[in-house]
DNA sequence: TTTGACTCTGGACCATAGTTCAGGCTTTAC
DNA sequence: GTAAAGCCTGAACTATGGTCCAGAGTCAAA
């Protein structure tokens, strides 16, 4: 069986070597094999479970929501139910951030199209919505 | 000419005393004047920096962004291309967050379509697909 | 005048997500 | 066989955006 230094991992996976070992110390990846030598020796999955945090990392999830997300696919070693009730969960969450992040958009978008771009800032309505009591 | 100390400032601006020194510290807002015994003595002016402060980093501006807004905005002779420009270039970073999002709901929605939520967890579509590389 | 609320300073501390470093082994390539 | 590259550990350090604390001085009301 392949296995790989925790060096090609990085690189497979596109992170960094310290990364990893953080990732380890945090508990989001199992605690590898060791050869003779102490240097960890992974298995080919652990590629995939990398790229899977990274990519959750990159929507704006944290580490310890990937934590949990990362927890499912090894809690369903009993209960399916349970995995399902947590991706909802997780859908849940994903919808509200969606939400917020429109929410902001919004606000953005009216104070753009409210803003001529030029003339003196004293007259601009960013600042002027910024500095007011007003309900974006 | 009414001042106001820094806890009354804080109410009305509804944030806190520290934060208040915080962003004195880091250069958001000025020093204000002192009394003679020390005390920070401000201008109702700072109420509306504060507002800004407080509205700007709710549409998702860092504090430095903050910063670098709230110097566009003193300088009243200029125009306010930059202020539109810097409002448009946080519009396009929330916007890509939102389709990012969207991507992650659509997935995770999927999974939970296809997860029948009961029977055997080797043939859950949850866990493959967190295992896998297809999840996101 | 005395009490309680308020403010001052400097520094420590929190979580998040890592990065960098020192000093010492191990593996690989030539 | 030697040198370079890679890996090990633990700890310190980074940036962001604050929060909390001790110990001391100040202000306002009764």
């Amino acid at each position: 069986m392949k296995t790989l230094t925790i060096g090609k991992l990085a690189k497979l996976a596109q992170t960094s070597i310290d990364t990893i070992r953080y990732y380890e110390r945090e508990g989001l990846i199992a605690p590898p094999a060791r050869r003779a030598s102490g240097y960890r020796d992974y298995g080919p999955d652990v590629v995939g479970q990398l790229n899977f945090i990274r990519r959750a990392k990159h929507l704006g999830f944290t580490l310890s929501e990937i934590t949990e997300l990362l927890a499912l696919s090894s809690q369903a070693e009993r209960d399916m139910a349970g995995m399902k009730f947590a991706a909802q969960a997780k859908l849940g969450v994903v919808e509200e951030r969606i939400r917020e992040l429109q929410r902001m958009r919004k606000g953005l978008r009216k104070l753009i199209a409210d803003c001529p771009g030029r003339g003196a800032v004293s007259k601009c309505p960013i600042v002027h919505a910024l500095n007011q009591e007003s309900s974006s």
